[in-house]
RNA sequence: UGGGGCGUAGCCAAGCGGUUAAGGCACUGGGUUUUGAUCCCAGCAUUCCCAGGUUCGAAUCCUGGCGCCCCAGCCA
């Protein structure tokens, strides 16, 4: 991976808390975090936040961070999410070397503790059903009120317990709770279940437990074993917090680690919600989780969004608890920088209008010599070839052009990049009055793009050679959905959001040659487009596709809308 | 209505009692240019949610309002 110098992140209210720490001399110096997904559906650009945090953080502080799957739920999870999150954290730039975990290796250690806490008399067991406990948890302002089974005996706990262990019971007939307050304002604390019955294989542990662990309890203890400092979480789990901290003050745990909350990342026009995009794949909404117009890691790579323009964008979107949405224009950007440098510039016609050179001589083709790049001279050069007639794009011809209009019109010259002056002489139309075909003259002095002459000329458009261009399909991606918010509407649903033209094909492109050899994932600036991307999946050599990731500024564009 | 948070420009965000209130995105002008790209230069908050108060001095401290977000899964 082409990763340059990564420069240190600007500083935010987290690293002050551990420059704080550090100060303080607290867990020894030591600076650990964790980047905790569920393995119950793809990463996507709010997990980036957290995963350049949780790992920005441990390698500038000379720290670790450790990847955990905090896979407590057997009806959601599968090893699928497991080894996608894997594959979307390394191609994101970050590596957690040997600390891969699971909250389900320490499934073994967290039933200990919960006996203990029986034994302490600081967990039951409860019968009610869970829409009893629901009743019995109280409201937002009024107080629950106890559990008849709350003061089961010692014994009778533990040994209810070890029988749902045992797999004696049916799901919901017992669940183990906390015993904290029915009474705190902290809904979270008001006796939160910690075990709940479920007999379903775990994709790891398999049959071993028909008993799993809730998250509350789970998350502190998992990072307390792993001897994390920083627990690094969003702001809705601020209200855990006391929980968090319960649990590790009333068990012998061998470290202390504190959570901290962050915003969670708002992108306007798009979706930032597991669930939602889960209901886009499974509804056909997309063609999948890696479909080009998904805010997932895995679609935002197919869609060629690099990974350093992703950790440029986490950085620059700055961390705070404010609730935030972010312009698309900063991930926009972001990839237009990167790619800007980095990029080989390459010419491709998407809507081609064919163009005659009268004066260039019949049956006659040559080679121009064009840079990949316009400032990277170790991207070297390469060979255009070119002839009699030409494909340009559409868009550069206007039959009744307007003063500033800096292209092709009846009588007007202009450059085609890297080859001659052409002026336009002729407009054929077909029956309907379309435009099919221009006639043009070039001028051979001009050989190169430069005239010997002096004269200017204020526009340069791209062309590929009609005998040599390579057909192609050309994937105009753009936003996902036609508003902001598409979350904050009360009467409409989001997804009747949905962009129709998100994704618009064009399957008449053409390519200069050089661009059929891309191996698949490679990005190019498209001159005077935008920036493309092989297609990972469908582009072959035979049938070249190429996504497009962003537009290039656009300034003529922008002064003619509205 | 109980609890937990948040409020600095169109969008992010520095700021931590004394600064001309950083910076980025967006936007607007101008220059360079064989990409209407890139690059460069300039402009863009007399004011920090509001109202009082403390102070020689307040975005920063205090009091009281207002607005927005989160929480009533045997999800995470």
């Amino acid at each position: 991976m082409n990763d340059e110098s990564r420069a240190k992140a600007p500083s935010n209210f987290i690293r002050q808390i551990v420059d704080r720490d550090l100060a303080a001399g607290k867990n020894d110096g030591r600076v650990h975090t964790r980047f905790p997904p569920e393995p119950n559906g793809y990463l996507h650009v709010g997990h980036a936040k957290s995963i350049c945090l949780n790992f920005g953080l441990a390698e500038d502080y000379g720290g670790k961070c450790n990847l955990r799957f905090d896979d407590t739920n057997p009806d959601k999870e599968s090893v699928e999410y497991t080894e996608s999150i894997q594959e979307d954290v390394h191609w994101l730039g970050f590596d957690w070397e040997d600390r891969l975990f699971f909250a389900s290796d320490y499934f073994d250690q967290l039933y200990e503790y919960a006996e203990i806490l029986i034994r302490d008399g600081k967990a039951y067991v409860d019968s009610l059903t869970a829409e009893q406990i629901r009743e019995y948890r109280g409201t937002l302002s009024e107080p629950g009120r106890d559990s008849p089974y709350r003061d089961r005996p010692v014994e009778e706990n533990l040994d209810l317990f070890r029988r749902m262990r045992a797999g004696e019971f049916a799901e919901g007939e017992h669940v183990l709770r906390a015993k904290i307050d029915m009474a705190s304002p902290n809904i979270n604390m008001r006796d939160p279940a910690i075990y709940r019955i479920k007999h379903k294989p775990h994709h790891r542990t398999d049959d071993k437990w028909c008993i799993y662990p809730m998250y509350d309890y789970t998350h502190c203890l998992s990072d307390a074993i792993e001897g994390v400092t920083h627990s690094l979480c969003t702001l809705e789990f601020e209200d855990h917090r006391a929980l968090y901290d319960w649990f590790l003050e009333q068990l012998p745990v061998p470290s202390r680690p504190e959570q901290t909350e962050f915003a969670r990342l708002n992108l306007d026009y798009t979706i930032t919600s597991k669930r939602k995009l889960n209901e886009l794949v499974t509804e056909g909404h997309v063609a999948g989780w890696d479909d080009p117009r998904m805010p997932t890691i895995i679609g935002m790579r197919r869609r060629g969004f690099t990974p350093a323009a992703i950790r440029d964008f986490c950085e620059r979107i700055g961390m705070t608890k404010n609730d935030t949405r972010i312009d698309m224009a900063v991930l926009e950007t972001c990839t237009r920088e990167d790619l800007d440098r980095t990029a080989p510039r390459a010419m491709a016609v998407l809507n081609p209008l064919k163009v005659v050179i009268e004066n260039y001589p019949e049956d006659e083709s040559e080679t121009l010599e064009a840079v990949n790049h316009p400032y990277d001279e170790s991207q070297g050069r390469r060979q255009v070839p070119f002839g009699r007639e030409i494909y340009i794009e559409r868009d550069d011809f206007m039959e009744d052009p307007p003063k500033k209009f800096f292209r092709l019109g009846p009588g007007r010259e202009v450059r085609l990049r890297y080859a001659y002056f052409i002026t336009c002489t002729d407009v054929i139309k077909d029956d309907n009055g379309e435009v099919v075909e221009l006639r043009c003259s070039y001028d051979p002095a001009t050989r190169g793009g430069d005239a010997p002459d002096g004269r200017k000329v204020k526009g340069t458009i791209h062309w590929v050679s009609a005998e040599h261009a390579v057909p192609a399909e050309v994937r105009l991606y753009d936003r996902l959905f036609t508003v902001p918010k598409p979350e904050a509407d009360k009467e409409r649903d989001w997804k009747s959001f949905i962009n129709p033209d998100a994704c618009v094909v064009m399957d008449k492109a053409l390519l200069e040659p050089a661009l059929a050899l891309a191996p698949a994932e490679k990005r190019y600036q498209f001159e005077r487009l935008g920036y493309f991307c092989a297609d990972r999946k469908d582009h072959a050599r035979e049938h070249p596709v190429f996504n497009r990731i962003v537009t290039l500024r656009d300034s003529w564009a922008k002064a003619n809308k509205g």
